[in-house]
DNA sequence: CGGCTCGGGTCAAAGGTCGA
DNA sequence: ATCGACCTTTGACCCGAGCC
């Protein structure tokens, strides 16, 4: 498997354009094509036959529609596509002029177009339900064309400017860890060089979300390798808290023990201590079932710290942790409305984890991969060389 | 159109473990899910009349009531997913620790922690119409046990508590720390030996704090020292940022050397380095304007970790941590109400209060005064003398 | 007749799965 | 890895029995 940085976000990693979702206006499916008029109502009993035949065509692609998704009349295509990139806020981008073909036998030519004629249709995240759930209203009269009444919901579509922070921050995150520790969680226990090839993993995946998030590019490099020199070590434990990384001790103990003579029984006590305490800090976090947007605003506190020395701009670092620490307050509020000191309790995790040892992390992963070389000089590396980064004394297969 | 019921899926493949209906023990619903106050709880006037306005929240998700539903206040989905999995049997089960939070947003996450917290509220499937069927009931109270749980509207009168909490730990203070600060601001400069025995106050202050603040003194003694010994030096910060010590490098430096023989240049240089990070965590909270009943809940905070090892309640102290944070949460909400960053900034400094060496502190500040006895053997000794305590080779005045 | 409450049913539309 | 046909679950809304 490739550590060696081949794809890790979904898109090609160019510079993603995200669609535009405000400029789009809904059109009508019926402006779209050429179908005849919408109300797609079984209203009375007789005729509705000829009218449930149309409208059952989807108004991205044309295909056979499986009925209302997301808001529009969809084949079962469009609307996994539309789910999948909404929830996982994924971008694409398009490599030709960005009027590419969307039809059912194209739809699958440009992902950027694809999505852009979704949403240009009229498809919406939103909750469930955003109309008026029709479709049950008309037996009694059915008055009205009902299709002009569904648009309750739309006007404050728009995400708030804190929310889409997060969303970016959430795509910047590499492909899902959580996969390479489900694999292990039937036998919990893993072999040593896969736990330090996951480790080796999570570090690469810190700098690189780093590298994607909002702002921290734009900061000068040294500023960048400052932070993350003295914030690795938190990522990491945050990292390795959200994948459910494997905490056992005997294989931690062998890889910290095993590239060097036999570790004095003292040293092994110390070692089992900052284990434990690394278990600990871990357990916490599970305990408060932190979701994927909280570890990256997390991450984004942690990492937009003014503690490290030397920053050429303290007061544009505290700007940016404050609108993290913003974000997730807002998160916390509107997500989990009923645990209301849920944000203080997030961020009272942080100052524990810095009682891991970032000295410990890098004698029980990485001294088996690469040697004495400091994690500060691979963080550099990783920084400055980019996705093209070469792990030393060694190849992740 | 049938509903095409055709195999049932047991959620993950794993074996279904049913979920233990008996030793559950219906809870009231405002004890539900977070600790301290139902927060802002739309309670009417009336308290314990419970009339008809309130309870129009779900206890199970929090969501909007459509009124009772099996035994209690539900909303629609809440009743219907009661419904399915009491009507089939359905067993589930929790990939989690089977505390997964079940609120309006997340009670589709995990199917066993929803049905186990429909069953803790009450939920039974007795229903069966005519049971008691009240709403216009006469007042003799039905005597079916066991459901009758329900009514309390709220427990405390959750406003005015946290605030004398706040008030508590403010009447805590052994004494304005702050004169002491402003008799020397004129001179900017203090004798080293002025110094030092402020410093003395200021940790025999802290000590003093804790014992006289709600909940600390019911510890058992032994994690009374097991906090303060970890936590000392944090509390020593904010203590001397609260009371504006001065903090000049010259006489400091004379502070930790003078004991001993010359100091070597770069144990010079490392001591210099760590008096800038001291100075520096002061700066931060001097530059936020932090008041006295700010520092006082944050010392609260610093105070109730549950880093400390060897704690026997680490539940309770937990839930300390949480009170705390709370108020001092409704303080800045109430008290800065434009500043609305100001509860998460107040939090983010405590990670920083940590890069504050305590040996460093030790050695600058008391070192002169008590030797080589350890500072937390001076705490163990404070908390267990109480006021009556005497410094070891000296007297303060 | 009216109102109400609360079990029960319905089904559009969300979600998930997994071979291609 | 993404796609999409196919499946299950969810919950807003409806009905109606039984009560005032």
């Amino acid at each position: 498997m490739a550590l060696a940085v081949t794809s890790w976000r979904d898109p090609p990693p160019t510079a993603g354009v995200s669609v535009p979702e405000t400029d789009l206006t809904p059109q009508t499916p019926t402006d779209s094509h050429n179908g005849p008029p919408p109300p797609p109502q079984p209203s009375t009993t007789s005729q509705t036959v000829d009218k449930n035949v149309q409208h059952m065509e989807c108004v991205v692609c044309g295909d056979k529609s499986s009925g209302k998704h997301y808001g529009q009349f969809t084949c079962e295509g469009c609307k996994s596509f539309f789910k999948r990139s909404v929830r996982r806020n994924l971008t694409y981008t398009c490599r030709g002029n960005r009027n590419c073909p969307v039809d059912q036998h194209h739809r699958n030519q440009c992902q950027y177009c694809r999505l852009k004629k979704c949403l240009k249709m009229g498809m919406r995240r939103e909750g469930r339900f955003p109309a008026v759930q029709r479709g049950r209203l008309p037996p009694t009269q059915h008055g009205l064309p009902g299709q002009m009444t569904l648009t309750n919901g739309d006007t404050l579509n728009g995400h708030s400017y804190l929310s889409s922070f997060i969303s970016l921050l959430l795509r910047a995150e590499p492909y899902q860890p959580t996969r390479y520790a489900q694999c292990m969680q039937p036998n919990n226990f893993m072999g040593i060089d896969n736990i330090c090839e996951l480790a080796a993993r999570l570090l690469f995946s810190a700098v690189e979300w780093a590298r994607n998030i909002p702002f921290f590019p734009d900061l000068q490099i040294t500023d960048q390798v400052a932070l993350l020199r003295l914030v690795w070590s938190e990522l990491f434990v945050l990292n390795a808290s959200q994948c459910s990384m494997p905490l056992h001790v005997a294989p931690l103990l062998a890889a910290a023990g095993l590239h060097a003579s036999p570790m004095a029984a003292d040293r092994v006590v110390a070692f089992m201590d900052h284990i434990r305490i690394f278990q600990e800090q871990v357990e916490k976090l599970k305990a408060l079932h932190v979701d994927a947007a909280e570890y990256s605003c997390l991450k984004a506190i942690v990492l937009f710290t003014t503690d490290a020395c030397g920053i050429s701009d303290v007061g544009h670092i505290e700007s940016l942790q404050e609108k993290s620490q913003c974000a997730l307050e807002e998160y916390c509020r509107t997500q989990y409305p009923n645990q209301p000191t849920r944000f203080g309790k997030l961020l009272l995790r942080l100052p524990s984890l810095r009682t891991v040892s970032s000295q410990v992390i890098e004698q029980l992963f990485f001294v088996r991969l690469v040697g004495k070389t400091p994690i500060e000089t691979l963080i550099r590396d990783m920084l400055l060389s980019g996705s093209s980064f070469n792990w030393p004394y060694m190849s992740l297969q």
